[in-house]
RNA sequence: GCGCCCGUAGCUCAGCCGGAUAGAGCAACGGACUUCUAAUCCGUAGGUCGCAGGUUCGAAUCCUGCCGGGCGUGCCA
């Protein structure tokens, strides 16, 4: 269902005219007739090359040890037989069997004139057909504020989920509460030393507690609501009461951040449910009736050994309690049980030793160990001017990532935490995510949207009108320069696709900027608005056109088009 | 030790189901504001794609080994 690595195919005319004219070579004895490949059209990374290339005659002739350009030749014989120049306009053999093909002005004015009738859907596919995909991301411990790493997750979840429904698969986005074991309670007994310490009462602080400032701030609203309820209780009762109570407020906190953040999460999926649901019980019960679960030495395990894991897995401890393991082998099954046909994990890159386990656990409770696909995501290096933000987790001091906003804004934040893939570490310089100059690549990307539509507004008060896309005509735009653009705004739906079958949203922030080079170029040299009402006309209808493609570029990543900067 | 990821311009990185002269931003240097927003544009310079083999007509891309960096390898999360 998805492919890493990206193949991108083109949806344009190209294709069926190409695979056709592949097939009419084939069954012409040209060329080998066994499977014949699809063909991959790409655009070409220079004028000079046409407008779309692809390698098919090379690939053809390796299977039969011929020549590619007597190959190349054959096809290029059905193609202009079947096009009869009607898309094609030129084309072309060239280096070791490439076949270039400029396409005509009716064929680049029939783009722009969809994109105008269509709008931003013009960059949709439906790749998915609507298949049930959920992207569970950030799940971050309500045992703290959420830092600059999990908004690099939060940023890229959303906007792959983004890509996924801009590719026809019905998304769902979750996170994954933990809200269950060890470390809640330690956050329990954290929050409790701190209350007590504002009695006077010097309590021990636990070992691996959490030692942030927050958790004095949670001791003291728990001392303003609940007075000193606390003080003289059992410690164990209270420690689980006061656990909740400062898991709750991290949660909202959590949500709030992330709220404006501009995320919003389909569902909040408890672990403790899971527990008190007993879905945790009948999930091992089913491993254990298949097989896949053994005791040894005091405690339950899962054979992961044997599915593709390094070795097999506790799930119940020698002293009677689950392992987070355990829980999340309960919540995989229930996700499938959802009707999910595929999931998607995006994890900090420190939990990478989990996914085969994991994708053990996906085999054992019935699934494909692709039908789960987990992204990784590399960590944040946060600088000032270059210089290393001192942070130290041990301590508990971090920044978070409502500093981050707070500072820098979330349009900038969202950008840049897309700018590289997630397998990459990413350096966040807030001083440059702040600057307001091309060192930012937000600020230059939103600059391009809010020109045209100054430009736009400018056309409006002058009294121009834009006809309907049926009426506009289109042949003033001669300039390569402008052919550049439509070629930028034809390509997007091809980004769009690859980014979603590759699972890799940074391609947008890329496409971006690239689009936003040739609008600058453009906006320099030229002018849109003039004397030449049919001038005028055309490259109005092309400003357009690129404002719908950077609008939806923006809108698929996260960040806003402002129409004035 | 074993496993995974990374190593491309001075810096940060794209490109990687093999394909034409390896791209961009920043930094450096030189230019462009009487024109729809200079948060912009144009130009110059910058490379043994970590190293060594292999597969191929063709390798940054695939395979093997090595070097360097990161992470993982818990009845922790």
């Amino acid at each position: 269902m998805f492919r890493r690595g990206g193949e991108q195919k083109l949806k344009n005319p190209l294709t069926d005219i190409i695979s056709s004219a592949v097939k009419m070579a084939a069954s012409d004895g040209g060329v080998p007739q066994d499977e014949l490949p699809v063909p991959i059209i790409e655009i070409t990374r220079d004028r000079k090359f046409g407008d779309y290339a692809t390698n098919i005659a090379m690939v053809l002739a390796s299977r039969v040890n011929e020549d590619p350009r007597v190959i190349a030749d054959k096809l290029v014989e059905w193609i202009n037989k079947t096009d009869g120049g009607k898309t094609i306009h030129d084309i072309q053999i060239a280096g070791p069997g490439f076949i270039n093909m400029t396409m005509t002005e009716d064929f680049w004015a029939g783009t722009l004139k969809s994109v105008l009738t269509e709008g931003a859907a013009y960059a949709d596919n439906n790749i998915g057909q609507g298949r049930k995909v959920q992207v569970e991301f950030v799940s971050a411990n309500p045992t703290g504020p959420l830092h600059v790493g999990h908004g690099r997750g939060a940023a890229l979840g959303d906007a792959l989920a983004n890509v996924l429904a801009a590719s026809g698969y019905d998304i769902s986005r979750e996170y994954y509460v933990n809200d269950a074991g060890n470390q809640i309670d330690t956050l329990g007994r954290s929050v409790r030393a701190r209350y007590l310490e504002l009695f006077g009462k010097e309590e021990q602080f636990p070992e691996e507690g959490y030692k942030g400032e927050y958790i004095r701030d949670i001791a003291r609203t728990l001392k303003e609501s609940r007075g000193d309820d606390y003080l003289d209780g059992k410690p164990e009762s209270d420690t689980g009461e006061i656990a909740e109570y400062a898991a709750a407020m991290i949660l909202d906190d959590i949500k709030d951040d992330l709220e404006q953040f501009g995320i919003l999460f389909d569902r909040w999926f408890s672990e403790r449910s899971l527990f008190d649901n007993g879905d945790v019980d009948r999930a091992l019960e089913d491993l254990e009736g298949r097989d896949h679960l053994y005791r040894e030495e005091g405690a339950l395990w899962f054979r992961s050994m044997s599915l593709g894991d390094d070795k097999d897995r506790v799930v119940i401890k020698a002293d009677g309690s689950a392992t987070y393991f355990a829980s999340d082998l309960a919540y995989h099954r229930n996700k499938f049980s959802r009707g999910f046909d595929k999931v998607i994990n995006i994890w900090g890159a420190d939990h990478h030793g989990y996914i085969e386990r994991m994708k053990a656990g996906v085999v054992a409770v019935g699934k494909h160990r692709d039908d789960l696909e987990v992204i990784l995501v590399q960590l944040v290096n946060l600088l000032r001017d270059g210089k290393p933000v001192a942070m130290s987790t041990r301590a508990g001091e971090f920044v978070t990532l409502r500093e981050v906003l707070e500072e820098v804004g979330r349009d900038a934040a969202r950008f840049i935490f897309l700018t590289r893939k997630a397998d990459s570490k990413l350096d966040f310089d807030l001083a440059v995510a702040k600057a307001r100059s091309n060192d930012n690549p937000v600020f230059y990307v939103q600059y391009a949207h809010a020109r045209i539509c100054s430009i736009l507004r400018n056309a409006e008060e002058n009294g121009f009108k834009l006809p309907s896309p049926e009426e506009i005509s289109l042949g003033a735009l001669k300039l390569p320069e402008e052919r550049e653009l439509i070629r930028h705004i034809a390509a997007l739906p091809d980004i769009i696709e690859g980014a979603a079958m590759a699972l890799e949203p940074h391609r947008l922030t890329n496409y971006l900027r690239d689009i936003s080079t040739s609008l600058h170029n453009y906006y320099y040299h030229h002018r849109v608005l003039s004397d030449d009402p049919s001038l005028t006309e055309a490259r109005l209808a092309l400003m357009v056109a690129v404002r719908i493609a950077i609008a939806k570029g923006l809108e698929l990543v996260g960040v806003s088009a402002p129409e004035r900067m």
